[in-house]
DNA sequence: GTCTATAATTTGATAGAC
DNA sequence: GTCTATCAAATTATAGAC
């Protein structure tokens, strides 16, 4: 995995989190980086291998950021809540494993795979740090939705205002 | 408004909940309809004032069923659970304006502000209906995000766990 | 590793017959 | 209103030179 490569995956993950997995292509991503189609094919020779490579490193980068806050003495849902925040700060983007979790009905399997796995993983994590499972669904459904209607309303400060349920019902 | 546009419309956004605006072409509607591409062409000469039609008719139908529900005596945010809990009945797809919302960083600008307009329109219903502005956002969040995860785990179940939020904090 | 060139298919959209 | 036929552009992907 090589500076280009990895240039690649940083565009298409751009590109997914503001458009899903039909709102780019790889001369898109060519554009980005600065090289030819040709040149994304050598690194990824298909879309959906691509789009699922993003997808598990989001997934790996995502839970690790939130272990280490945790390991740090933070609280789980700030964990939690702290990594929604990174994407909108960044550029106002949806969860990229959102998206394609909205989406699901047309994406490859391997990518539905990967998107599905973010939220089982997820979930799992929150039960190994001491939530319910349902409780777990109820942060993870809070954390997608605020920040769906963030982007969508074009207002990172109502990501702020809808994530307070988790305030008021400590679980 | 003739059979046919209508018949097209139903197909569109069956379509779109599934896959968004990018995941469907005026062939797959030809042929789910049973006409030709030209045929659609007349009916909707391009594919983004087809598709604003389609989220303005779901924002309409929406929103007039949760007023038919709240007429006949039934709570606010249970007829706004129940609006989305029919989605999910018929086919387990996404909330069509939520699929739009989510990728909405390349939706052309018709679509993109008729899906916007759903979630505006939805949060002055609620405060009409005494829900603070802050409350509406939150009831909003959470229907979107467990709409959003129920269709990524393909389990319905997950939507009932997930708004399990709302009854905890009533607003 | 990156390029040029190109194949094969699909896309949104139009012209014109019926 | 629906069709056939078609266009121009874009798409994923491959072959082969450098």
């Amino acid at each position: 995995m090589n500076e280009t490569a990895q240039a690649i995956m940083d565009a298409a993950e751009a590109r997914i989190r503001s458009g899903g997995y039909m709102g780019f292509s790889f001369r898109d991503l060519a554009a980005d980086v600065g090289v030819k189609s040709a040149s994304v094919h050598y690194h990824f020779p298909t879309k959906e291998l691509l789009a699922a490579a993003v997808a598990r490193r989001y997934r790996e980068r995502f839970l690790a950021e939130v272990d280490r806050d945790i390991a740090a003495g933070g609280d789980l849902v700030a964990a939690w809540k702290a990594g929604f925040l990174r994407a909108i700060d960044s550029d106002g983007g949806m969860c990229l494993c959102g998206v394609l979790g909205a989406a699901a009905g047309i994406l490859p399997h391997v990518v539905r795979s990967e998107a599905r796995e973010f939220f089982e993983a997820g979930l799992a994590q929150m039960r190994a740090n001491g939530l319910s499972s349902v409780r777990a669904l109820q942060v993870l459904a809070v954390l997608e939705g605020a920040i769906l209607i963030a982007v969508a309303l074009n207002s990172p400060a109502a990501f702020e205002d809808a994530t307070g349920v988790l305030d008021a019902t400590p679980g």
